[in-house]
DNA sequence: CAACAGGGAGAACGCTCGTTCTCCGTGTTG
DNA sequence: CAACACGGAGAACGAGCGTTCTCCCTGTTG
């Protein structure tokens, strides 16, 4: 087995089971057993959990917001796309196994003592904010809507893990609306 | 020692070391140095682990509510009321040793693996919700503002914990009071 | 064929931790 | 004083886990 699949069957394993069970409740070995790369070979990937778990954070935050951005831009006109990053939450929070932002939850259990994880989590936060920034910019919407639909957006993914229902996405995508029609010009 | 009095240092010591560090990585060892309570004395006290995570959530959430709603009844006016909530928020944020909201901590670090903790922290978005939904109704604005407010909010204590920053509160009120003067009749 | 590199299965190691147990000292009660 | 309940200190136990090591098989190279 090649090494870059034996590294994607490890990630597939560590996305699978860190994210519906929490990273601390996952050991190397859960891992192997799902994915079927020996504990040798993990450790030549990734030379301790705390690599595998950044890893997958990383490659997470690539494919999510890849999948974010491939919805919102569907729509040409700029003004439609901040109402479909809320769609896009209501498809993420619909489903199967949604347990919250993998993010959020990782800082939650690790961000205390893990340098790499609150790096992570900082990182993937960060690159969310900007992109909704762009999305503010291009529909020629006050700078400052960008933090409170970033809030909204937030408060959304924490309470649909917590609630399990996707509401909150449709709750927030109200409340962006009114929050751009009472600041757009 | 009483036991009430152990009782109470138990949950001083387990407030402080599961708040700052997360659950997991607190063991009851660490409990028993920082209280000054025996091992033996905090079995008795809490059968488990888990007892003793639950009793800290609960404990927490009394006084965390106490202390929400006394600073917000400073206000007569139930139309200050709401963005008191922020004002309160933006002085925890800024407390020291604040690590985001414990509950939401908590949540992503055991709430698939801990019904108890699960519940309880259900239990303390489910008080907050409502309370806030009394602000709304006793201002006279209309009740699904609650939710709005709930995800402004929620997003804020997120944010604030993994940013450092207290700025999240100030964002969140400047967005509620756009969402009241948007709806309010 | 001979030598060897690579990798798999899983045992082993060392540490942490939840929980229980042992031993001992102290204070109280009759 | 005698008997005993209570609780503290900390050892002990058993499980889980991160990480490494051993042993063996297989395929490749000269």
């Amino acid at each position: 087995m090649d090494s870059a699949v034996a590294r994607e069957k490890a990630l597939d394993a560590a996305e699978e089971l860190f994210y519906g069970r929490g990273i601390r409740s996952v050991g190397m070995d859960d891992i192997r057993g799902a994915s079927g790369v020996s504990l040798k070979r993990l450790y030549q990937l990734f030379p301790a959990k705390e690599q595998l778990v950044v890893a997958y954070l990383e490659r997470r935050d690539v494919r999510w917001r890849e999948r974010l951005t491939a919805s919102v831009e569907r729509h040409e006109d700029p003004r439609q796309r901040i109402p479909a990053v809320f769609d896009w939450l209501a498809e993420w929070f619909a489903e199967d196994g949604f347990r919250g932002c993998a993010w959020i939850n990782s800082y939650g259990e690790l961000g205390a003592t893990s340098e790499g994880v609150a790096t992570q989590v900082r990182a993937h936060k960060e690159a969310f904010r900007s992109y909704l920034a762009s999305l503010v910019s291009d529909a020629g919407l006050p700078g400052p809507l960008t933090g409170q639909l970033f809030l909204l957006a937030e408060g959304a993914m924490v309470t649909a893990g917590i609630t399990g229902s996707t509401h909150p996405a449709a709750e927030a995508r109200k409340a962006a609306e009114l929050l751009i029609s009472a600041q757009g010009h």
